[in-house]
DNA sequence: CTGATGACGGTGC
DNA sequence: GGCACCGCCATCA
């Protein structure tokens, strides 16, 4: 599986923090945040994977509201200590997953 | 094999 | 700040 490196950088996110897609490209080491963006639409509803912890770069869910999937990761975030804001983004200064080493 | 598509990012206007 | 275009690569028809 391609996307199995995608996942596994995925998985290292903590709880109460998110990434965006071209932080996870970038971290993998594949500058296209198309393959994670793909990545994810490939998972299922029983995955490993932290999916709702993957946001873009606006801080936002790029799901359409059709699958009710951005209201599920949102309410998992906000169980996770995520705040959204009125325009339902995330704050990335304060969320934002600083990388698996820590600080970049 | 070719063409189109997709949970995006960055840059230019 | 928003909108348009390009690139990027795996997957599907």
């Amino acid at each position: 599986m391609t996307y199995d490196r995608i996942y596994q950088v995925i998985k290292q996110i903590p709880p109460g923090q998110v990434a965006t897609y071209g932080q996870i490209a970038r971290i993998v080491g594949d500058c296209s945040a198309r393959m994670v963006g793909y990545a994810l639409a490939a998972l299922h509803d029983a995955t490993d994977v932290p999916w709702q912890r993957v946001i873009n770069s606006q801080g936002k869910i790029s799901l359409r509201p059709d699958f009710g999937a951005a209201e599920q990761q949102r309410q998992l975030l906000e169980a996770e200590g995520v705040s959204f804001d009125s325009y339902g983004r995330i704050d990335l200064a304060i969320y934002g997953w600083p990388g698996p080493l820590g600080p970049w």
